[in-house]
DNA sequence: AAGTGGTCTAGACCACCAC
DNA sequence: TGGTGGTCTAGACCACTTG
């Protein structure tokens, strides 16, 4: 057998859905790559929620006629990959972002207290992107945009200055949100109010020297350093869905990475 | 059978040696994992010389007495680990370090032309180590290091200022070397002349302003904000083997991560 | 108790590499 | 040509989570 689906009608059965969607795959790639692909498609498409668990290992061994181990390749790869987690005796699941990772985290704070992290929202109003902004989000030159500005602080004392740019047909509802609801958690408020999930985003870290605005904001000098941290946040199917700039202090910055 | 050695006499043959190392293991670990830890430990103890490959999936199949499976994920995470590569048709080989992801790599260059860093090494000589280098090194505070000062330079412009501190009865041989023999790449000298061969590093990012040897050898203003790396190098079996501090202007710095 | 993923085994054929 | 790792299958039992 081994990968090739009969092309002459079977002599037991039809062939199933799973086993057409896995034919119209790239034929010189493994099958559990194959499967992999089919797999990373449908949850890309929102088939299942973060919460509902995927078919069982079984099923899908039935569904895509395919032996157990080579699930059990496709899984494994999926969840290296981030995008699905699994759970002994609960099931395999769509991975929500963590995002803990995120450079933000290597911002050393005065005391090492474990307070959590406010923010204060500044302002929110709509304007027309710059280019920057648009070409970050994959919009059209021109389009509208809403914008936040807010500070985060940590024990009181401010600690980043963030500029958040959000696509506009889709996040409206964020402009009607009062400020009380603003809370410290945006990405679970994009899920609740315009059920967007953010699902992975990438940071590149700069050093800059504090603007005029920075200085009143941070307390801090005009030209002292300050750390520029520019992320794009996607969806699971890699549409854009923010963009975000945020300055820190370079003298509270620290950063460690692992080579091998 | 299942990970079970039989503990009286078996009827047909005495225990490999193989078997006797996983008894050794942790029985509450699974088979694969314990098994992982015993080829780690030969790894680190430098049985096998990184061009030299290891025994066939087949060979340790007898061995181990565990199947061919269990081999394969031991050997699987291993690689994940970083330190085994396996090759098709050639065999399993222990893995050296690139280090291509150093963070050398995210300083922009004034062209996006692709000539290699240049380095011209400014002086080597012995002293008695700070606190903060026999610390990094794993020694006794007062230790003698050998430390060698020089800057790297991309298209005849200089881009990184760079301190490098060596253990001392390990890395005598370097002291002999001419100024000449100090090329581009250090590691591979490492290897040539002491027989130290780099695994792994930790790199911890910081950023400070120009001193005033910074601004002669950067050609910069004092003041400026510069990016500070200090880096651990070790081998396999976790020895400290190189304490190095690089700084670099901050202007030419940008760093990318992405989260999942 | 039922269902899920986790571990382990055994055996087959394929694709690649070096001699 | 012989040996290596890569893919795929089939089937067993274990450990965990949920009701």
């Amino acid at each position: 057998m081994w990968g090739m689906q009969p092309m002459s009608p079977a002599p037991d059965d039809a062939v199933s859905p799973g086993q057409a969607a896995l034919a119209r795959t790239d034929p010189r790639l493994p099958l559990h790559a194959r499967l992999r692909e089919v797999i990373a498609e449908r949850v890309r498409a929102g088939e299942w929620a973060p919460d509902q668990p995927l078919p069982a290992e079984s099923t899908l061994v039935a569904y895509y006629d395919v032996s157990l181990g080579t699930i059990r390749r496709a899984f494994r790869d999926l969840v290296e990959e981030g995008l699905l987690e699994r759970r002994q005796g609960s099931g395999t699941f769509v991975r929500r972002a963590s995002l803990t990772a995120s450079l933000f985290r290597f911002f050393r704070f005065g005391t090492a207290g474990d307070g959590f992290p406010q923010s204060r929202i500044l302002s929110i109003a709509r304007q027309v992107g710059t280019q920057t902004i648009t070409s970050a989000l994959g919009l059209e030159a021109g389009s509208e945009v809403l914008h936040l500005h807010r500070l985060r602080l940590y024990e009181e004392k401010p600690v980043l200055v963030e500029d958040i740019w959000l696509p506009l047909p889709l996040f409206e509802p964020m402009e009607r949100i009062g400020q009380d609801d603003l809370g410290d958690l945006l990405y679970p408020l994009y899920e609740r109010t315009c059920g967007q999930i953010v699902a992975a985003a990438t940071e590149e870290l700069t050093v800059d020297v504090a603007t005029a605005g920075d200085a009143l904001l941070l307390q801090c000098a005009r030209h002292d350093p300050v750390v520029v941290i520019d992320r794009v946040a996607r969806s699971h199917d890699a549409t854009p869905l923010e963009y975000r700039r945020s300055r820190g202090l370079a003298r509270t910055f620290r950063y460690r990475i692992d080579l091998r």
